[in-house]
RNA sequence: GCAGUUGUAGCUCAGUUGGUUAGAGCGCCUGUCUGUGGAACAGGAGGUCGGUGGUUCGAGCCCACCCAACUGUACCA
């Protein structure tokens, strides 16, 4: 065989995985959603502060168990005297060190309520609507009462801004739900059942992780998983196997209630024209094996924790937490959007009592078609033991956090986010290449009167490339001044052209000539020296805005 | 991590039982068009066929291993 000529190896241009470029549409739609969530919060009487993106890891708590290494999730790396950094993989976690290392002083009133947002970092398996840097905006009040209807209300006003904050953000009432749980209650059901103490913390996380799954499996499936066992591919030998937390029949039933009573499921119900819609409903499993959907009432709710689960002092106590939370929730009108759900689990390291979890109700399908799981798109709760990790005495705190990368991500999956391109400059043309000082002065003209301007900087050997550009760039209108305008009788005089207006008769017609003939009724000679007020009656006649 | 599916041009995909120099559409660039966006026409650039090794006279196609992506599942502090 002959030799081949060898190119060159080409450098692959490649992203790792779960990052993403984000390109003019996506920003402004970002930018929009930050400056929506900052107004509500801000609303709410919380300040800004902002925490840099990485941190001593100690200081997020992230190291492995038994080990001097950080915990594989988080990206880390050692600094040149061997301690270890790593990204922020919440904004929370961060906060907790800023607040202790600001307690006391006139910098921090407390109790402190601050919002902040910004991107963090998980190094986890990326899926739609899931990243490896992503954006989250949080709010916390840290320093509130340690219990009673004052830390309630701080539990309960996350809830309430949380659901202020998807409306704001366009999402109708009744598209979303804000889930309310307290992890007490969990906790006191399974001490209740023997699964106390340090030796069963294993199987703990394991119950937890089951009922955490309460939405995604059906009942008996999550029941494997309480006992001996799943297998991925829902049947026997089928994928892996996700071994149980081994409990007796009777343990399991002692979990019934969070399996069988669903305060706030997404169910499909037929509506009288026949047509599937979306709703949020009370799904109760009875014992017969029928289902029955009710609308959520969260006094219902209580009454059925305290009717079907064993009394502990931690379930009592949980109790009365979702009870005071409950009642500031529905005297302040929230009852339909705040719902109890038992089956609410949240993160599993420190959260210490309410969490909150908010959830799209709407049906999401990929580009494909294909229905889409998006998961929460909010949560949060109390951490009360997050701030004492530095001080030794307690600060309780609580928080809310919204995660602005996934729930963009599923709005513009349900189209409900404005993805067209944002207008261009007005572009002014170069026609005689050595006049560009001429053309660029016109071009100052217009940015001084804060109008988005460029000169054409490609090869300006004919006009028709230009156009092309401008047109590509979405710009509404062209300047074009050659010797005929510069040398006008009545002056010199400018070409506006514009280019919306032409682009609506680029549809209409087929024939060239005549094509061009419309396109040039789109344009008006002016005089040079109103340049400014003539691109100013096109941008307002097509209503064209910078944001 | 485990399992399944899939890797051919910037994108979407063809490519026969293994047989010359791997194709199409879209997109991109140039020209028709030395003063005007679209359409049309003509031309052009662009490929380690995911990678490595093997079988074969011969591999985009067959085999092995590896890599990546997608889906499910696990983990998600």
């Amino acid at each position: 065989m002959a030799e081949k000529p060898k190119k060159p190896q080409k450098l692959r241009a490649r992203l790792p995985r779960g990052l993403a470029d984000r390109g003019p549409a996506e920003l402004a739609a970002t930018r929009a959603m930050v400056e929506t969530i900052r107004a509500v919060y801000e609303r709410y009487g919380f300040e800004p502060v902002e925490t840099p993106a990485f941190e001593f890891t100690d200081a997020l708590g992230k190291f492995l168990p038994d080990q001097d290494r950080p915990n594989e999730g988080v990206f880390s790396f050692q600094d040149d005297d061997e301690q270890w950094i790593s990204l922020r993989y919440d904004l929370t976690a961060p906060l907790a060190r800023y607040v202790a290392q600001n307690y006391g002083t006139e910098n921090l009133v407390l109790p402190y309520r601050s919002y902040r947002f910004g991107y963090v970092y998980r190094n986890e398996k990326p899926g739609p609507g899931r990243f490896r840097q992503f954006m989250q905006f949080d709010a916390d009040t840290i320093g509130t009462a340690q219990s009673g209807p004052s830390a309630a209300a701080a539990d309960a006003e996350m809830c309430m801004m949380a659901a202020d904050t998807m409306e704001a953000l366009g999402i109708p009432r009744g598209s979303y739900v804000v889930k309310v749980n307290n992890r007490k209650v969990l906790d006191g059901v399974m001490e209740s059942i023997g699964l106390g103490g340090e030796e069963n913390a294993g199987r703990r996380l394991t119950v937890l992780r089951a009922i955490d799954k309460a939405d995604k499996f059906a009942a008996a499936e999550v029941e494997k998983l309480l006992g001996v066992g799943r297998w991925d591919g829902g049947e026997e030998g089928k994928g892996d196997f996700t071994k149980g937390a081994e409990l007796s029949r009777a343990q399991i039933a002692s979990f019934a209630i969070f399996l069988t009573y669903r305060p706030a499921q997404v169910v499909p119900v037929e509506q009288s024209n026949g047509a599937i819609e979306i709703r949020m409903k009370t799904v109760v499993l009875l014992k017969n094996g029928q289902t029955e959907y009710r609308d959520p009432d969260n006094s219902n709710t209580i009454e059925n924790l305290k009717l079907l689960l064993p009394s502990h002092p931690l379930v009592d106590a949980g109790v009365a937490d979702l009870v005071a939370i409950n009642d500031i929730i529905d005297k302040s009108g929230y009852g339909d959007r705040v719902i109890i759900d038992p089956s609410v689990v949240r993160g599993l390291e420190y959260y210490t009592g309410p969490v909150y979890e908010v959830e799209l109700l709407l049906d999401t399908k990929d580009e494909k078609g294909r229905p889409v799981r998006f998961g929460s798109v909010g949560g949060g709760g109390r951490y009360d033991g997050l701030v004492s990790r530095f001080r030794g005495e307690p600060v309780p705190a609580t928080g809310f956090s919204i995660g602005v990368s996934r729930l963009q991500a599923a709005l513009t999956l349900l189209g409900k986010l404005d993805t067209r391109p944002q207008p261009g400059p007005v572009v002014v043309t170069v026609f005689d290449r050595d006049r560009v000082a001429d053309y660029q002065k016109m071009v100052a003209r217009l940015r001084a009167e804060n109008i988005r301007a460029e000169l054409y900087l490609g090869n300006p050997k004919n006009m028709g490339n230009q156009l092309k550009y401008a047109d590509k760039r979405n710009s509404p209108c062209v300047i074009i001044q050659g010797s005929d305008e510069k040398n006008d009788p009545d002056g010199a005089q400018i070409i506006v052209k514009d280019l919306m207006l032409g682009a609506e008769l680029a549809s209409l017609e087929k024939d060239r000539e005549e094509y061009l003939q419309k396109q040039a009724e789109a344009q008006r000679k002016v005089p040079e020296a109103d340049l400014v007020d003539e691109v100013r009656r096109i941008l307002a006649k097509h209503d064209v805005r910078w944001s």
